[in-house]
DNA sequence: GTGCAACCTGAAGTCAGGTTCAGGTCAAGG
DNA sequence: CCTTGACCTGAACCTGACTTCAGGTTGCAC
């Protein structure tokens, strides 16, 4: 069970649930490699559906690629990871979605008060950040728009 | 006070915070209404704080501005809104947040699951979720890839 | 009336994360 | 051997939300 066990890219597909179109990007990406037959095709090992598995979690919390292929490139070399290597990474994306979770409560709690006024005032809505009063009290803190998509990297 | 209070588009920019670029591009998707002086330049009412500010915040709470424009686009022809239509607006767009809230906290709550059982099983986890498994399984649920950006648009 | 910052336009560029396509090659069952 | 479905490549295209650019015009202060 060593050569006949490599998949090909259709199963590599079905499996995973990713289409082939996007594993050959990956490849391209730096996020997967593969062994080639002698005709060109690609063909797979099975510990690709782990880190396939671990690219869709992380997609699905809203880690860019760039940041998965860190995470990924961090694994001591081409070593298949183990339960510790995934447990770390996991749990440094933990910290992610806390606060990602954190700023939309926060939003929603200030559409609450917003609601709650009646107004969404311009003048006090919390939503409402750089708005017209804040060019009075100078440029101002701008209420985390960059949360809500990518975070700059911060380590995993 | 009313043709010498019209504003030009460097000072919306400043006032509200968008680049005067954003600005333009508003105005050609519809979101934005604008007069002109004799040599075309651009003159906005005040009104256009409020509006951007709800821009602002709809954007902020990852609404997008097909919706957005949608929303403006229903109050009653171009009269400057009325709080109870903000208030109409920002309650429907609080049910999304719920609704992202809601799902950012299972993923939380899946990825808990899996570092809890310190593995990041392919066999449990419900973060990966069409892994080889899933195979033998059928097609089966994507676990909310969709909500996380885009909702399909549901009503404002 | 002149200088110059601010403004105008349409077209093209940017970024992420892929997908689609054209035109050709490989692998395996019959 | 031959057929045919799966696979290959590079390039172009896609969506969303803007930004940037080139080349030209306006408007206001002095």
């Amino acid at each position: 069970m060593d050569a006949h066990d490599l998949l090909t890219i259709g199963e590599v597909a079905d499996r995973s649930g990713f289409p082939a179109s996007a594993l050959r990007f990956y490849e391209r990406e730096g996020l997967l490699r593969t062994t080639r037959t002698s005709g060109g095709q690609r063909r797979y090992e099975r510990s690709v559906l782990r880190r396939l598995a671990f690219i869709r979690a992380a997609r699905t919390i809203g880690v860019g690629l760039d940041e998965v292929r860190e995470g990924l490139d961090r694994l001591p070399d081409g070593r298949t990871p183990t339960k510790a290597d995934w447990s770390r990474l996991s749990r440094a994306w933990r910290g992610r979605l806390d606060e990602q979770i954190e700023a939309l409560v926060a939003l929603r709690d200030g559409l609450d008060s917003c609601i709650g006024c009646g107004c969404l005032s311009l003048a006090r809505c919390r939503l409402y950040n750089p708005d017209d009063r804040a060019a009075e009290a100078g440029s101002g803190a701008r209420l985390l728009p960059p949360l809500l998509r990518r975070t700059p990297a911060q380590g995993v």
